[in-house]
DNA sequence: CGGCTGCTTGAAATGAGTCAACATAGGTGG
DNA sequence: CCACCTATGTTGACTCATTTCAAGCAGCCG
């Protein structure tokens, strides 16, 4: 076993703002532990734009965590119509409804490209034996996917169109933030479709909703382009406190 | 230790039903480990309708299985507005949203007079060591639970309201049906309006689609006694291959 | 440079929501 | 046991947010 390859400093390194790596990374794991994480996340994985990660019905074993770029996930229903369920970002993991070692019952696609990290299920269900904490953050992590699931299911349901885009917004914002991007001025890597097809809503809409908040002076947009430049009255917004004109 | 107690017969008779348990039994317990299961099973709890089994913000360690009668799950926004996130029969979970021991994003109410297992997190992971099939049990679970929430999020996001109350009915016809109850004649447990919350529709749009179903000789309806007539035609309504006059 | 894809904007159509009145069932108390 | 009261459900008329259809525009890639 190469003692300078497996240390804390270099798995930090090659997986930096992957949550579920780093937090498990403190816990004590002997050489041979580390190693057997070191293997799982050198499984790295480079997918350019539109290139499948995984699919809907194939049995891959593995969960994915983002390391660069970004990533949709979407079911496909039996018309062929796509719902997409989630972008994903740097740092963030996906595939979780395969967590059974069953098929996955969605899709995984890079929007631009991406280095993925894929964490085979069975390794890791070794690891949690041996490390106490991994075990917790595993199941914090999926805590964390199904309350997601249930705000979007709010959101859904509840939201008007406005409320949902600027919802959308703040929330990315906040995740740009936590990856330590600015909060404030990002790019979009999906479409306006795309951000249609996520929040329940046509993307003439969505294309509408834009420049309904450039008329506000509450962002600015240039395609891809968003700059925030009211965050308080996005918030407003987003919890219907302010209806705009 | 009371062996008379402890043994797979009495074990399944007092969780019948439960998919989580029922599916770890056969797989080689220990008296040891029976007992510590046979705990946690026995630990029931009776709750009337409208009775809180579990609430949002607290912090209770457990998951639920319903054993008799039914309960919804819901989140309450800032605002204070709910969104019904699930109706839960018996023999299914709810609850998986505090798996990591941490507060709860939903709370769990009963429709009726109900029976729930409470099944501590912490016991369950202590078992799942023990039992190997346990673990992989839990992550099917959870990756159903997913699943669901997905499938979820496709109906409130692109299906029209006649979609959503049709898929509704097949959905809970086909609950029904699995727990050996009537698939085609079955009484709803919650109001017009909580379905109408949980579908993203006014409640006089659930009761006039409920009508809709009638007039075209789909379903019978008189309150909360449903009869499906032509489940054929239902499942096309779902499916938007046919659009009611 | 040309064609393609993605985005924007307008005008018209519509599905579902809102408001309102009424009906019915079930529960409560006299 | 009946009468009333409140919850819940039904139905109608009208409104409006969002979709749909359609046309035009702008970057981008070969």
């Amino acid at each position: 076993m190469n003692e300078q390859k497996v240390n804390f400093k270099s798995l930090k390194a090659s997986c930096q703002n992957c949550s579920l790596i780093e937090l498990c990374l403190p816990r004590g794991l002997n050489n041979s532990d580390l190693s057997t994480l070191d293997d799982i996340i050198q499984q790295r994985r480079l997918v350019h734009k539109n290139e499948n990660i995984f699919s809907q019905g194939e049995k891959s074993g593995c969960i994915y965590a983002v390391r660069s770029g970004s990533v949709k996930t979407f079911t496909t229903a039996k018309n062929g119509e796509e719902q997409i369920l989630g972008f994903h970002l740097p740092g963030e993991i996906l595939g979780l409804d395969g967590m059974d070692n069953q098929i996955h019952s969605c899709s995984g696609v890079a929007l631009d490209t991406a280095t993925i990290c894929e964490l085979p299920i069975g390794d890791l269900n070794v690891l949690c034996v041996k490390i106490p904490g991994l075990q917790q953050q595993l199941l914090s992590l999926i805590s964390n996917e199904i309350t997601k699931d249930h705000t979007m299911l709010m959101l859904l349901a509840r939201r008007n169109a406005e409320q949902k885009l600027a919802t959308f917004l703040i929330n990315l914002s906040g995740r740009f933030k936590a990856r330590g991007y600015s909060a404030d001025e990002f790019d979009l890597t999906m479409s306006r479709y795309d951000i249609g097809n996520y929040l329940g809503l046509a993307d003439e809409t969505v294309s509408r909703l834009i420049s309904r908040f450039k008329d506000n002076k509450i962002i600015d947009a240039n395609r891809k382009k968003i700059s925030i430049l009211d965050h308080d009255a996005l918030c407003g917004v987003a919890e219907g406190e302010q209806s705009l004109n």
